[in-house]
DNA sequence: CTAAGGACCTGTCGGC
DNA sequence: TGCCGACAGGTCCTTA
């Protein structure tokens, strides 16, 4: 999926398109998705006016005047408005239909992704319910070292768990640690107060130049309007593995975590 | 409570 | 060319 930063673009570029529209019609053309989407759900939706587009962690959420679609891309999902009547492919899950003969159509190969209706407050669904801070506006370094105290687990996996911060996935994970300057495998713990500043610091930094460029976009990313590529954020180490790092020329190094590559420099982080 | 591992899916790529 | 394993951006669940 789609990290942080392409959800964030894909938030904005379907919000001008469905705000303040009914949808008139959806079609779930194959539910088992995370969670499958279940037979009332149709009906729950049907008629509903979209009021608002936000994003929370990497869900997105589309409130109406009677509930909230709540949406995840999993890892392969994109999100795009197309005409109605476009044939839809292989992996379009899911239309949301309006008036004007437009459709928000959800595609995801994989089907890691989901789409839930709650009636309720979305911020208190399951889903939700326990995520951290968002990078962008919520996280405080101090209160991400004393939640570290203790922990024994790699930083990165500490940072990509999403009950302590969200919106981290695996490159930007690798990217952060790269630019505070901190080993992905150091224990949570075992990392000062002044480093968690460097690396909260770090964290916004990469997540904010990607949102800005738009998102990266690495093999099935298609943005909301469907054109294919965009924009590259310089990844320093992500996907390098025996290449010269950039800032010491020292060979990118990869290691796995919780089964997830990872990609760091061993003279520039420690 | 934390930590580690597997599970869920399909597509693509590299090697033989 | 064809087959086969490894791997891919995320979460959630179970087990210890």
């Amino acid at each position: 999926m789609p990290e942080l930063p392409e959800v964030e673009t894909t938030c904005r570029g379907i919000a001008p398109h469905v705000l303040g529209k009914r949808i008139t019609e959806v079609i779930v053309r194959e539910p088992r998705l995370r969670q499958r989407v279940p037979p009332t759900f149709a009906r729950d939706v049907r008629g509903r006016v979209i009021s608002a587009v936000e994003r929370r962690a990497k869900y997105l959420l589309l409130r109406t005047d009677a509930g909230t679609l709540i949406i995840h891309l999993g890892m392969s999902g994109s999100l795009r408005v197309v005409p109605a009547h476009q044939p839809a492919g292989a992996h379009d899950h899911v239309d949301w239909c309006f008036e004007n003969g437009l459709c928000l159509r959800l595609r995801d190969p994989r089907r890691f992704g989901l789409a839930v209706w709650t009636r309720g407050d979305p911020a208190s669904h399951s889903l939700l319910r326990d995520l951290g801070p968002e990078p962008l506006v919520d996280l405080d370094a101090d209160a991400l070292f004393q939640r570290a105290q203790g922990r024994k687990a790699p930083v990165k996996q500490f940072i990509m768990d999403s009950r302590n911060m969200v919106g981290v996935g695996n490159i930007y994970a690798s990217e952060a640690l790269f630019r505070a300057g901190i080993h992905p495998a150091r224990a949570a713990g075992r990392i000062s107060r002044k480093r968690y500043h460097r690396l909260v610091a770090a964290i916004r930094e990469v997540l904010g130049a990607a949102i800005n460029a738009g998102g990266t976009t690495l093999r099935d990313f298609v943005g909301s309007e469907g054109k294919p590529g965009y924009f590259s954020v310089h990844l320093q180490v992500y996907g390098r593995a025996g290449e010269p790092c950039h800032a010491c020329g020292t060979e990118i190094c990869l290691l796995s975590l919780g089964q997830r590559s990872t990609y760091y420099c061993p003279h520039c982080q420690r």
